[in-house]
DNA sequence: TATGAATGAGCGTTCATTCAT
DNA sequence: GATGAATGAACGCTCATTCAT
């Protein structure tokens, strides 16, 4: 698949990934050219981007994978240290809404790819669906806190898309305190799957 | 602006637009050029449509113009008929979700034109932020349940973005049954603002 | 060849000529299309040109007949009152400058014309070695001085040559005083063309 | 502003240039598209065009400042063996008019594109009044001849403007013989500065 | 006399990609 | 590991003109 893995050629590779999210993020997938990310990376020619990706489908998995990837990793360490499933919750929120807020070139360019980036025939370059759907792995927190009977009967699954769009929404709204906003969602979540008081 | 406001010329017109939401809505919009959107009207040349849009941003702008006037008026029936705050929140969410389901392709067109139409220097077409922003409308019915002392005391505008995004998420998912999702989405949102049993 | 003699018919071309002279002069040849002409003329389409006039060619040559015709005319009042050749010459080179003075736009409409208005094959569409040459009528005049005697021996053609461009060129310099101009060049050419001292 | 400054390249450029002379020569500025010149220079895409020039404005750039630097070398030579200020002025106009005679098309694209060659707001895209403006170098030759008491007195500008549009009449004459208009014209200047006899 | 409607060809430019070192 | 050179297709848009009232 890649050119080469040498050290020089894996920093060159990020060198482009990262003019590629700031392009993207800025002016838009649909006017981010080869020619646009290798201004903005400095390099002469866009030969350079089509030497060390493929095509420009595989640009885009990388800039999505390098994003998605670190993003796990600084809500993975959050997560692990959560108690309880409530804990769980918060933490989940917490700590995606902190790291929107560290990243928000990173997190608009991912945006920008889900909503923009597609084949000639329309097939999205990225599928939400794919293996590790965090909208599936949202539902399951929800469907196994619902079988421990901590959490009060609903859809885990329109809970999912509800929490995850809340979330994204977040990198839309980029003058919200992300402090802030996360007790919101935190509260409202809370009140939103907690058995009704009998 | 416009050629002409004879029959015929907005006949004409409608007929684009409709091609040019079913591009945008089957193929994206990155991939809905003037001439795509031609064949899928059965018109010969784009001529035709750069005859009667000053240029592609007009054509834009009546795609979505035309979407949400007809979806204000879908949800404004039902809303006007609506009785305490309660009932408009649900008559809000059904009527939106019902408009969503029966008009699939359109909503899809305009999502993607909000999420992908920009101009060559990244500012988007139609922003989401202008005069009927329909965050701002929510956060202000939010805040006048408050005011009255119906609804518990939280953010109006983050629930108010939490609402908008879980219901134009519902675009995203066509499999999701509409009354049901509507139902989950009433259900979740009701407990989310109604005050803390005491 | 035209459509109709009536006076509106006529009127309308001549709005349409003048709506033509503003806009070549203005933006140059190559930008003055119809619809430009059409918009400056304060017309709703330019389907009105096409019915006025044959074919871009036409209007042209209107433009130029116009433009030519009035100068003539201005010109020959002045010419016809000149007693001796001498007298001859400067009234054709004040006439001329004074007519490029008052009506500015309308010679740079013709200048413009004549440089850049082509067929597809390279051919002009209207070439100065026409009719009533204005080289070729000058040239006669001087050839005439020199047959009386009155001038000294000199090339007619490349002293009318030089004596048109001359004038030609004061319509590209709009800020020269068209009196001093004139006699500076009255005072060149008489220099130029009369007998040596002995 | 180039792409690549490499021999190979120049030489691409070279060849486009001229063609683009020859095309624009022929066909008029208004029908020198870069279809037709890429045509004329046996290539198989107007994109390699694009590709060595940023846009036609640049390209034209590139034909203006090549055919004036070829001209400015060949006078140079000529006047800089020039004796006295009559001699400066014979070598000025025969060695002008002989590269015209030598280099028709190229003069006629230059003439072209100084007549035709506009922005889309009427801008002309070489203006005649830049920096080494022809006009202002010939004033200021005339003017140092009067200082000198070597001419009569008459306005410096106007003579430059003379001279420079009969000189650049002849590229429109072709059939003219060079040696001949410059004999003609080295009279007729001579007798238009040469002080008054007494 | 006027016009709305429509048209195919062409414009300069940009696209991601491939060739050949 | 890198790059200059080249490419055909497609882009939105404008052109003068024609059709049909």
């Amino acid at each position: 698949m890649r050119v080469n893995d040498t050290v020089a050629a894996s920093a060159r590779r990020a060198q482009i990934v990262t003019a590629a999210i700031d392009t993207i993020a800025e002016l838009g997938y649909g006017n981010a050219s080869f020619a646009r990310i290798a201004k903005r990376a400095g390099i002469s020619s866009t030969r350079l981007i089509s030497y060390h990706f493929d095509d420009k489908a595989e640009l885009v998995r990388a800039v999505v994978g390098t994003v998605l990837t670190e993003a796990a990793e600084h809500m993975g360490k959050r997560m692990r240290a959560a108690g309880d499933r409530v804990e769980l919750l918060t933490a989940y929120i917490e700590s995606n809404l902190q790291f929107i807020a560290e990243h928000p070139t990173a997190i608009r360019a991912v945006i920008e790819i889900a909503a923009a980036a597609r084949t000639e025939d329309g097939t999205p370059l990225v599928r939400p669906g794919d293996a590790d759907d965090p909208v599936a792995r949202l539902a399951t927190m929800f469907r196994e806190g619902q079988q421990a009977g901590e959490f009060r009967d609903f859809d885990p699954v329109v809970m999912a898309v509800t929490l995850r769009s809340a979330i994204d929404a977040a990198a839309n709204a980029p003058d919200l305190d992300p402090h802030a906003y996360a007790a919101e969602l935190v509260a409202l979540f809370t009140r939103a799957i907690r058995k009704d008081p009998s």
